[in-house]
DNA sequence: CATCGTTGCGGTAACGATACCAGTACCATA
DNA sequence: TATGGTACTGGTATCGTTACCGCAACGATG
């Protein structure tokens, strides 16, 4: 900057206001100034300006990194959050998903992060009292039961399920499972799942149905549990699969015999485009991951810009996209054995 | 550091030096200050640092985030990276892949990072040539025509081609079709794409078998071209599928009554375990996508603690899991039609 | 003609750490 | 009793920006 100064003749101040943008600088000035910065390829220390400024132009996302890869879902999250933070011109710090809340404020004492997003947030989460405690700016992927003044965007699992369990329940099936994934890292309050259970009893009663509610993962083991629960109640017909449950489902079913769709309606609640994926295409509700993750950075970007404002909360709804997973079941519909299901790519 | 250097009655230097161990303290002092370290609940200033020792203990990754989705290896990739740095100490910036030089050196020239990851790398890559330009510490996961002095770590796909093409072989097909993804951001020099090709054309020749090439994504239309190629090459009973390939390819060997594995085989080159979620259990050929996540990383972080060793290179081979989906095809066995298919789980 | 508001810019003290250049004490040796 | 070596520690300039405090010039105003 002292370079830049010099070749264009005015202090470094001046120099530093021509980037900014904080003083009025002459037209004359701003142009000479900025033709030596070009001419040498001046790039501000980002360092510098962070500890001058108290800001590092950085936000910080907790991000759970699936070892062994079947959470397809978190990239598309990180994809949208990206894209938001990078058109606001901040960085994007990532660190690997802990519910240690010592790690959570590591990068915001440090100075390295003006702002954390938490993802996979559970109803009482240690982490989100810690950032509170200290007043740390901070947005949610997700909600906790208490949400005052956070600022979050989430998917609305409890609007879904009940959508998903209309649809079957049009369909004529009577008896349905609900599947979650068992989750990663948080307990037994993590947020989908609650809500997901909450809608689907509720609409159950609604609807005079019956439901089961089971937890699997996608381990042999989890396979095992899936088709005994099936072999256990064959008057379960459908089943609401949620998060990457459906592929022990799918694979129980084929092993039982039971052909989807002619025996079996799946619905599947998924961020990613799974159905060109799977066969049979199932019918899904998709989970807009891109555009949560982008709103999460967004919010809090407002956080920073504006710490006064108010926080924004956002629940977002899925829609029902049907294909070729949920036609009647049989015993409703004995007569369509040979008929080819609709196929509706998207 | 002032306030702890009063607390312990020493000079911030000294704070300094037990903080970074780079000169011997006495154990008593060393101590005392490490408690007004622990009583206070200090923690060095990250910027401060970067700009006084200019070295930002951060490096950053060009990620291949997929705007829908599909992409689902790439995560596991970076779990990998993310385990390595954070092991390290140090801290990860994300950024959007790109292919234009000046992006690439961005994090470099404001002082950010310290090194950059690149993915996704091209036989001739302009950001190489950049980085090179100036000497930036850099490693690639994926590999160049031209390594000289680089670090990289990349998958042997010319090898896996190979293997899946010799057991295809074994299992009497004499007809074989390679699919690979027409990749999202790399021209037609993309590396896996030309050394597939390559290992592809070798063996076939090794082997005196036919083969057809093509590409494709995973939209619509893609599908209807694999299945178009599929209508018109009835010989061809066996395929080789490069990471989600083997998506359209099983929708339209379904829809054109094909059976996997009666009647055709399929071996898919992932890095996900998508034979989790795919029914027939694909045999698969995996890319070790953590652990090559892993060594970039280490690769790097090595070239920075020591800029004048030698650079790391390394290619690693993908080994074949047979699971469900490559039996001999129906013309040298017509007898096995009912035979179910051995299951193995992993 | 003195006063005042405006516009435009310069000088420089921080921000929080690091690392160089020292300086002190103490013991062993000549 | 000097001298040298060792084992520690202190003071402070410096990294590259930012933003505060001031000042000069100039036209408008009473």
């Amino acid at each position: 900057m002292v370079d830049i100064a010099r070749r264009s003749g005015v202090a470094v101040s001046t120099v530093s206001y021509v980037l900014s943008g904080k003083r009025v600088v002459s037209a004359e000035t701003r142009e000479r100034v900025q033709r030596a910065i070009d001419e040498l390829g001046f790039r501000p220390h980002e360092p510098a300006r962070a500890l001058k400024s108290r800001s590092s132009r950085a936000i910080s996302l907790f991000f759970p990194a699936a070892r062994h890869g079947l959470e397809i879902d978190s990239n598309i999250f990180l994809s949208g959050v990206l894209e938001a933070t990078s058109e606001a011109g901040y960085a994007l710090l990532v660190s690997t998903a802990t519910h240690d809340p010592a790690g959570i404020v590591a990068p915001l004492e440090t100075g390295r992060a003006d702002g954390v997003i938490l993802m996979e947030v559970r109803l009482a989460d240690d982490r989100v009292d810690r950032l509170r405690k200290d007043d740390f700016p901070f947005s949610m992927i997700g909600r906790c039961a208490n949400n005052d003044g956070i600022s979050y965007v989430d998917f609305d699992f409890d609007d879904a399920v009940a959508l998903a369990l209309h649809h079957l329940h049009e369909l004529g099936h009577r008896h349905v499972a609900l599947l979650n994934r068992v989750p990663s890292v948080a307990g037994a309050d993590y947020g989908p799942t609650a809500r997901s259970v909450q809608g689907f009893e509720r609409t159950l009663k609604d609807l005079s149905m019956e439901g089961e509610h089971l937890l699997c993962g996608t381990s042999g083991a989890d396979y095992i549990e899936v088709l005994r629960f099936f072999e256990r109640v064959p008057d379960c017909t459908a089943a609401i699969a949620v998060s990457v449950t459906y592929a022990p489902l799918l694979t129980a079913l084929r092993d039982l015999g039971r052909h989807v769709p002619n025996d079996f309606s799946v619905i599947a609640i998924v961020a990613s485009p799974i159905s060109d994926l799977v066969t049979p295409q199932l019918s899904t509700i998709d989970v807009p991951a891109h555009e949560m993750g982008r709103l999460g950075a967004e919010i809090l970007l407002q956080r920073l810009a504006e710490p006064d404002a108010p926080p924004s909360q956002m629940v977002l709804r899925g829609s029902l996209t049907v294909r070729s997973s949920g036609p009647p079941p049989r015993r409703l519909s004995s007569t369509n054995l040979g008929m080819a299901p609709a196929e509706g790519r998207t």
